[in-house]
DNA sequence: AATTGGAATGAAATCGCTTTTTTAAGCAGC
DNA sequence: GCTGCTTAAAAAAGCGATTTCATTCCAATT
């Protein structure tokens, strides 16, 4: 064997005449603490550079029960909120060592529970998950057996760890916003009912209506997905309606729901702010300069990502259930063009 | 031990009595082929069922070599033209049962290094990488060892299997499209020079100039990242050049770089097209939806990301070295308003 | 002279799985 | 009664590490 074909440990024992224990040893570092001879050590060392030995670190994922990986689950990376999401969490886990395995549920509980799986599979240390939001079981039974924090949605009547924003003040503020400046049919173009976020936001549309004196209009709490088809639709709809019983503003519960309304706006020749007024949650980096420079509420996506993997390494590295409640972070309100006083 | 208990093969072992090599063949399908008898084979069955069994993929990885992983390195995950990429290649690697580790360079070659080396520990079947562009040993060496794909970015004169878009022709479309329209002082905000990508939309611009009986003018070739900032400071430079000399058209090589002028131009009061035309690389879902809408260049990114990882699943399975040159995909011109006849 | 103790390594078990090699039992054939 | 063939399953080796427990050598102590 030659001294650059080395790969294994046992390929450099053979090749040094030390034994795998005192070569691992002193690759990890621990040699001195054996009493290994400097000498003994720097012939090892040497060896393993020129042979550009690499650790097998599926080999010391077994034998120490801790892989250094970790999961994280998205229902959709190519949405760049969950892309700014995960650009952090791969950044912090770059920083302490961990490898991070991504898993698309693609909007379904059946991927995600596939994906749980898989990853348990992989003996991850730890897994992020921003669950699809209906259904909480599975996650609850994950948390018994694997470090886990939710992003984004979670379940507040459940005691799992999550970091998340707190959505429900500014979607008050902003409604409050609309009618100081003279609107009182506001409609609401919402996501996935009863998902944690979206509850969030829809409470504190509804609040602001009510401390406002205004009623709830059924009619005007519209659609059913965080997509740029369920946006497009709605605003037909409200676009439908006669013009003296429809909505002056709407107020949109995602940027990709935002695209599908101003697409659907375009279209029909409507001008924001002149036909319609509009706030949407998500602040991106096009939403000041699109065709009227949008009001938003910005969450704070890298934050939630870093503080995520530092929830979880908690849990990793002291092996201690946290049952605290977790994080709500403060959303950011930009006010910009798209709303007009009446 | 209770069977519930069981979590590995030796549990099951010691539960039912039968040893793990009669567990492992029936657990793989393969019990029938080595005589094992229906009757034990059920009641393996069930007892793996009842213990809610999973394998340990890291156990079997370093036994079989093969760890049905494959490893995808981009520059920058949260920028929404990689993600897309994530998406479809995480959605192909699940389909065919591996799991994907995400590495992001941070648009750093240092970066890159540090992460093929942790996915060769890591023993990956097969690795897809966006590269930096500007050096390439390091992946050429990567290539002895490894599967390996370039997507987006690869390096015209070294045989490494990748897939591309083919950026030249459509921009050379697109400029000659700017001069038919009467512009003559046509500006190129360019992203990293060197890299093929940004060579070959260069050249496009290049070429459309001589063949229009244009001079190419250096002060016109202006940036050097794919950055928003590099956007917005080359639009300033634009905007401070005396008015009779400056551009009347910009082509820029990427929808962040677009953001940037366009903020730059907002800022300054300045309106597309009556001011400047811009013709933009990269098609985004706001493309059309902005102040003006834009005339682009579209990448089949999801095409990519697909054809990608198929090449690679070619050499992982095939244990073959492909020594195609790699794959040029169309790229889509959309023509907007953002271009002004003069 | 025998024992002790520290320094410098080595041997062997183990992690959870797959696979090659063996074994054991039952039965047919001579 | 022995050989030889199935059938059904067990035993053991090995993947590449880590770690507990030994071993060897030699100087110092009793």
């Amino acid at each position: 064997m030659k001294l650059k074909e080395a790969k294994t440990l046992k390929d450099l024992a053979k090749v040094t005449g030390f034994t795998e224990s005192t070569i691992s040893r002193t690759l990890n570092g621990i040699g001195t603490k054996y009493r290994i001879s400097t000498e003994t050590q720097k012939k090892i060392i040497d060896a393993a550079n020129e042979a550009n030995f690499k650790f097998n670190e599926n080999a010391r994922g077994l034998r120490l029960k801790k892989t250094m990986t970790v999961g994280f689950i998205v229902p959709d990376i190519s949405n760049s909120f969950f892309a700014k999401m995960a650009s952090l969490i791969e950044r912090e886990a770059r920083l302490h060592k961990y490898a991070v395995f991504l898993c698309d549920s693609d909007n379904s509980t059946e991927v995600e529970k596939a994906s749980i799986n898989l990853l348990q599979k992989r003996k991850v240390d730890g897994i992020i998950v921003c669950p699809i939001g209906l259904e909480s079981k599975h996650l609850q039974k994950l948390y018994q057996e694997t470090p886990l924090v939710l992003v984004d949605r979670y379940f507040p009547k459940i005691p799992l760890p999550f970091v998340t924003s707190d959505d429900g003040l500014d979607s008050y503020k902003v409604v409050q916003h609309l009618i100081s400046k003279g609107h009182s049919k506001i409609a609401c173009i919402q996501g996935v009912e009863n998902t944690s976020q979206n509850n969030m936001r829809v409470k504190g549309y509804k609040n602001a209506l009510q401390d406002n004196g205004l009623a709830f209009d059924s009619k005007f709490l519209m659609g059913n997905s965080f997509s740029e088809k369920n946006g497009y639709y709605a605003a037909q709809q409200i676009i439908a309606m006669p013009k003296k019983k429809r909505p002056t503003a709407i107020f949109s519960l995602s940027s990709i729901i935002t695209l599908g309304i101003l697409k659907s706006f375009t279209e029909a020749g409507l001008k924001v702010p002149l036909d319609f007024s509009i706030v949407s949650f998500d602040e991106q980096e096009y939403s000041a300069l699109l065709a009227t420079p949008l009001t938003t509420i910005g969450q704070p996506k890298e934050e939630m990502g870093t503080k995520a993997f530092q929830l979880l390494r908690n849990q990793m590295e002291s092996k201690t259930k946290l049952h605290q409640e977790g994080m709500l972070l403060p959303t950011r309100l930009n006010f910009r063009d798209s709303i007009k006083a009446l």
